[in-house]
DNA sequence: AAGTCACTCAACCGCAGGACG
DNA sequence: GCGTCCTGCGGTTGAGTGACT
């Protein structure tokens, strides 16, 4: 026995909003605010479910809302957003004046996504694409196989089209004729200037192989990296795991391509990333790994948080779950 | 010009959690 | 503690539209 149906489904209109419909919700909402959503299609005189009238409101009538398109920096933070916390849109959204977590659900699965595979990078795990197909051929024993091994029919390679699994036969040569040639989109947050190491990337690593498109990374590493190899087939990723933040807390953040190699924490890195948000929200490239604007009460550190309790629990989650 | 395909984005769906009686 | 209502959330769908053949 499931949850009754908030309406009557039978009884009220479904599909675009015409203008009148806006119009008497905006009219509405100017006289009474929102709230008490279920009512709203009655008291407006709308054949609307109440909760369709709320997402209309919330999603395209709110006069706080932009309609323009998305600028380079409020991209560069959805990813770089993404990367840390997942597909947690609202959240996400709360960084983005005026954008809601439809806006960025959708923009993200519909440029984002594919703007970061053009570039090698696997949009769930923002690690190279070579690096997971490293893992999947080391986990599923096949270090000396060739690329014509099929991934399991549940992997992601095979789930949504060939075209995935092609670019990861090619995806060496892709991320590298990238990092060698494309201009720069995102910048090193622990420098003080624009770095021509341009990524960050988590090494968050089960997604792709235990097939699930859930893309709820765990915690965030600040690290960025550059031309993970100059002779790409042989790319360690060992490099990688020393940002791996879910390594134990005195594990060191190497900055690999940068003059300095910074000894970041785990919890320092953690800290960064809210200072990391706020200063992209604002178009102003951090310049303190330290995190200085930190807030305890974020929602970044409280999912950071959650994270590193069940890590010390369950160490063995990581490998077992995508969480 | 007509048909097909791919893409975008508004809207829908079902579930979860909080508030309240 | 339980049931109900309301709201928020993330995943998914499908109508509309432009590009391509």
């Amino acid at each position: 026995m499931g949850r009754p149906p908030c309406c009557d489904k039978s009884n009220v209109k479904k599909g675009l909003w015409t203008e009148e419909e806006d119009a008497k919700i905006l009219a509405y909402v100017a006289i009474h605010g929102v709230g008490n959503w279920s009512l709203i299609p009655k008291k407006a005189g709308l054949n609307r479910c109440g909760k369709s009238c709320r997402l209309r409101w919330t999603n395209y009538l709110r006069p706080d809302l932009k309609h323009d398109s998305f600028s380079p920096q409020e991209e560069e933070l959805i990813i770089q957003c993404h990367r840390v916390i997942g597909s947690r849109w609202s959240s996400i959204a709360r960084k983005l004046p005026g954008r809601t977590d439809n806006d960025v659900k959708n923009h993200w699965n519909t440029k984002l996504k594919k703007k970061l595979m053009k570039m090698g990078i696997d949009p769930v795990t923002h690690k190279p694409v070579s690096q997971v197909v490293l893992e999947f051929r080391n986990i599923s024993g096949h270090e000396n196989a060739s690329f014509k091994a099929e991934p399991s029919n549940n992997s992601i390679l095979t789930q949504s089209n060939s075209s995935a699994w092609e670019m990861m036969r090619n995806t060496t040569m892709s991320h590298e004729t990238y990092y060698n040639n494309s201009p720069m989109i995102f910048t090193n947050p622990t420098s003080s200037e624009f770095q021509t190491t341009p990524f960050h990337f988590s090494n968050h690593s089960n997604h792709l192989l235990n097939g699930t498109t859930s893309s709820c990374s765990s915690s965030s590493s600040s690290a960025s990296i550059t031309q993970p190899n100059q002779g790409a087939t042989n790319f360690c990723w060992n490099d990688y795991l020393l940002s791996d933040p879910v390594l134990p807390q005195n594990s060191q953040i190497q900055v690999v391509g940068s003059s300095a190699t910074s000894n970041l924490t785990f919890a320092q890195n953690e800290l960064h990333f809210n200072s990391l948000t706020e200063c992209s929200s604002h178009n102003n490239i951090d310049t303190n790994a330290s995190g200085t604007s930190h807030s305890a009460s974020s929602f970044v550190d409280e999912i950071l948080d959650k994270d590193q309790e069940m890590l010390s629990q369950f160490p063995q989650l990581l490998n077992d779950f995508d969480y």
